[in-house]
DNA sequence: CCAAACACCCAAAGCGCTTTGACACACCGT
DNA sequence: ACGGTGTGTCAAAGCGCTTTGGGTGTTTGG
């Protein structure tokens, strides 16, 4: 069914039920009415390759999401990130398109998506410090809202919506430095990414203010695996001295801590405290009435949220300023964390 | 640049410059070259809308992927599916639209989609037992591959790619018996769900063949999180005869289950055996040279390449027969599984 | 009672592309 | 010299929608 039928069907002209169905005011109530229930009981939607063309808008917006080449992984923070911002397009009527992109070529992507026309802006993912695609993106005068920050670029000149990284980790740095604890092992994100620097600055930013040397045996960057978490932990503990506190960068790193301390027989919150990083994913949970790692916990589907309304803010609202919103993580006290054990 | 500034650019009609972009060999070799440099150079990519208008066919899919509305949960397997068939769109020069439907409007979304006309095709997530989703798109005419199989539904009538799941589930079933299991704990995926409703065939046709009776006590069915694993673990150690192993739908829960096992000074492998399915997702890889866990193991994403391959061959190709394709989970050993412990 | 104002509605142009049907031009053999 | 055969190119129609710029009838104010 497409409008031309419809129109025949109910003997007005095209622009008579276009208008009926867009909600122009030249059209009286009761053809409105008339037009919209024909248009519900013949399941009419208006094709959107057509629309788009004539008006120049597509009612979709799209993300581009990056592929780690070196490790071929890809965020599990995404669906929860994308299951957000579903919620807002869906709400809207707008629709979401996907590209799925290895980092080398990112840039080349943006200008494609630009050039083939088929959204009104887009969403950046996984921001690098000093980050190309931004400039492009404004270059190209695209509108786009970046999750997270790139670094060194001017914030003021981009909209963005980012976890307040810095703070959090300095905060739960500080809390285990309250607990007595002086060895704090970090198991960070891949620090190109501008989430896993800032977290590290705060980390350091804690330990100078209580006096404690940064130790370079206690650093780790690396993906957010499991296995990671596992590795890393394993390293450490073998070191002649041992930390007795470990600050994880993301649930499942967490998982693999947890795996590494059980084969090592220590206990949990007792021998070696733990503290990560939640990004509140539905299906990782960090428990649900009470919860079970102590955490800095910020949700990544509210962020999604945000940064979709933004979006479409900017989108229909172009020469607005850039927006931004800084979320503060929450520091929850879970059972995986307790005083340094005295040695 | 469009279409016509290019043409005047070059001097040429737009028909020509559209064939000699297209391939099509009315137009010669020389000016051929001469286009593409001309197009590579102004950064010319042909607008996706007026194509698609054009030629009623869009280049591009769409995935409708349920949030379950219960539990507002939406599967992390999603990421690694779509990276797998993104990296046969991208070759294919194919757009990705993503759909998030909480399911209970599933059909209409469908419809939707349909109606709006901008996708050649879909691919239908999580399917149920009889799944109307199936029918719908058959009576709609539009392409589509089944990731996973529905239940009484005629196999035959539809393109699917699904994993040997009832298979999958029988074996580790035996193997555990072969081990001297005879309290075997079974934590489910929501049961709805087709390929559940498979394990749980598979576990029970294991026991019956060894002659042990199934026990409702020992069988859980939820959504698979990490909090589920753990809290159906806990009450089945609680049990006057608690299992002595276990079998968990996901590695997520499979992290539960080893949380609850930590609580109660249980040893993984020692006291209590346990078997997990492995989607094999590159965020929760289990383990990398060498398996974590005891494992039916099935790579998720080989399924979303070979759906998104499928899907493309339909397109093009619209009256060819459906495809299907079952996929066998290897089993492979990892430090979760031992003899049944003696007493 | 007439002009102005209003409420409804319409025909046609245009969005950027592909594709049909035709045309111009060379080149060949006879 | 002339029809025939390719080869390379083009103008124009059409995809399904929105939107511009009228038009027609019906009220209203002076």
């Amino acid at each position: 069914m497409n409008l031309k039928e419809l129109s025949e069907l109910l003997g007005l002209s095209q622009t008579t039920v276009s208008r009926a169905l867009n909600g122009y005011p030249e059209v009286s109530e009761k053809t409105r009415k008339k037009v919209e229930a024909a248009a519900k009981q013949h399941n009419y939607t208006p094709n959107t390759r057509a629309r788009g063309l004539a008006t120049g808008r597509n009612h979709a917006v799209g993300h581009v999401i990056p592929l780690s080449t070196e490790h071929e992984v890809v965020n599990p923070v995404f669906t929860d990130f994308i299951a957000g911002a579903s919620e807002v397009y869906s709400r809207e009527n707008y629709d979401m398109h996907l590209t799925v992109v290895p980092d080398a070529s990112e840039s080349d992507a943006y200008r494609k998506i630009a050039a083939k026309g088929s959204v009104d802006g887009v969403i950046v993912h996984g921001p690098k410090d000093d980050d190309p695609r931004i400039k492009l993106l404004r270059e190209i005068g695209m509108p786009f809202v970046v999750h997270g920050r790139s670094g060194s670029t001017d914030e003021q000149q981009y909209s963005w919506v980012d976890m307040n990284n810095t703070r959090a980790f300095e905060r739960a740095t500080q809390f285990l430095l309250d607990l007595g604890h002086r060895r704090i092992g970090l198991l960070n994100g891949l620090e190109t990414m501008d989430f896993a620097a800032k977290r590290r600055l705060g980390y350091r930013a804690a330990l100078e203010q209580a006096g404690v040397p940064e130790d370079d045996a206690l650093c780790y960057s690396s993906e957010m695996t499991e296995e990671y978490g596992f590795s890393a932990t394993t390293k450490m503990l073998a070191l002649e001295s041992p930390p007795t506190a470990l600050l994880a960068s993301s649930i499942i790193v967490g998982f693999g801590v947890r795996r590494a301390l059980d084969a090592a027989d220590l206990k949990i919150g007792k021998d070696v405290s733990l503290i990560i990083h939640d990004d509140d994913l539905s299906y990782l949970r960090n428990g649900n009435s009470e919860p079970i790692y102590t955490a800095t916990r910020s949700s990544v589907r509210q962020a999604g949220r945000i940064c979709a309304e933004i979006l479409m803010d900017m989108i229909v609202n172009p020469n607005r300023p850039a927006q931004h919103v800084l979320l503060d993580a929450e520091l929850i006290i879970g059972h995986t964390t307790g005083p340094a054990p005295q040695g």
